[in-house]
DNA sequence: TAACTTTGATGCTTTAAAACATACAAGGCG
DNA sequence: CGCCTTGTATGTTTTAAAGCATCAAAGTTA
């Protein structure tokens, strides 16, 4: 269920956006400028190759950020959330995309012209200095994915994106349930091994009680245990 | 053999330089917030852990930018030419170093005060547009490198490598011989193998006409040929 | 110059993970 | 409703790359 009646108000007056820290007279200009639209599930944003139509800015849903590698095998680089910003790697960098983003369920994300974005948005500092700081936020962690994707073992890559989905999305009222929905698949390509590889150590972990599994829901038990498998490789 | 009478000057002067879109005043006042440091081939210029003492130019030398992995196994994740800015990740994101930065030649560094960066070359907005573009490309690298090294096979990530220093450093004189000097280990750190699959598959080249090795000197014979290993993983 | 250390080269063994092969359950659809 | 696709589960085989061992060559230091 999505609150589609979310409008570029609620967006630009709340903290967490990153349009909060425009001045008011960038925020009324942003009106003109900005559209939002509204996705199904599993449906793509952009694609690798196309030309970036904006900034993205998801304003509602879960989005996975992934490349293509060898044979079409997929890699997800990055996973998205509300008030996150998408796809602005590209249009800075004035490539065309790299990624391709794909919802994980029904999502809204709101497009701001890149003419707003260059001469007004980048103008303003602090902006600018919001952007410089999540571009390093991200790179560092580019960076360190790259670093236990290629080195740790199955488990370590199972148990850290295990720990990065509880980071990003959190947990359901339980406080135990991760409040992301993957198929076996998108946890397969998002930790860098084969679905039959995710499913075996999913089980593993589950038989080990560190985890619980109940068709996509994933309930982690033991945090800690997690933390040593991953740290471990 | 270092030019060590290159100057602030000089450095301000290189349209190459980031530093050359400061405007004069700014410039005029980066002269005191700039030192100039010699280092030795194999010195540490600063190390996983530590925190960030500056916005770091790379004036002449070649350094490389490596992660520690599991068990200290270690993962070169950029290498930096003249003129290449170093270590701004973790300044701007405001986080100590997640990487170390070590000479691969005798080298020439100069470090500029975190005062003067944020307080004056940031509110430029030439520079600091130039630093995100500096950033989005370099996460884009970063993604790439991500899939390449987890997804393709020994080969296609050694004749990756191959050409990334091509790309980087270029040939000497001879137009083949590449213009870096490496270690057997640090080309495998590089390419995210061990060592002797690394000397393994650069005699596997040699005897292939691919490239020609005379200890650290590589020469590459047929560039389409790499191109061709590196695509098909 | 001899002793020692580091780097490069190559063969052999082991192993982690991919690839392959079924099988079964659930969900969508005519 | 049963059919078919898709996702999940698990056992077996194969393979790419790591690990280990040894040796030679090149550099470094005493």
């Amino acid at each position: 269920m999505l609150n589609s009646e979310l409008g570029v108000k609620d967006i630009v007056d709340n903290p967490k956006s990153i349009f909060y820290l425009l001045n008011q007279e960038e925020k009324d200009e942003l009106q003109n400028h900005i559209s939002l639209a509204h996705y199904k599930k599993n449906e793509f944003i952009f694609k690798e190759g196309d030309k970036p139509a904006g900034f993205l800015l998801l304003v509602d849903g879960k989005v996975k950020i992934f490349k293509e590698g060898v044979g079409g095998r997929e890699q997800i680089v990055r996973m998205a959330k509300p008030l996150g910003v998408i796809g602005y790697r590209a249009l800075f960098s004035e490539e065309i995309h790299n990624s391709s983003a794909v919802t994980l369920e029904e999502s809204l994300v709101c497009t701001v012209s890149p003419e707003f974005i260059f001469n007004r948005a980048l103008k303003n500092s602090d902006f600018s200095f919001k952007i410089i700081r999540k571009l390093s936020k991200e790179l560092g962690f580019s960076n360190s994915r790259t670093v236990t994707l290629t080195q740790k073992h199955i488990r370590g890559r199972l148990a850290e994106s295990l720990l990065l989905l509880k980071e990003k999305y959190g947990f359901e009222h339980d406080g135990t349930t991760l409040k992301v929905y993957l198929s076996r698949e998108d946890i397969a390509n998002l930790s860098n091994m084969t679905t039959s590889n995710a499913i075996r150590t999913l089980s593993t972990f589950a038989n080990e009680k560190v985890i619980a599994i109940d068709g996509r829901k994933i309930k982690i038990l033991d945090s800690n245990r997690l933390e040593r498998i991953s740290k471990l490789g």
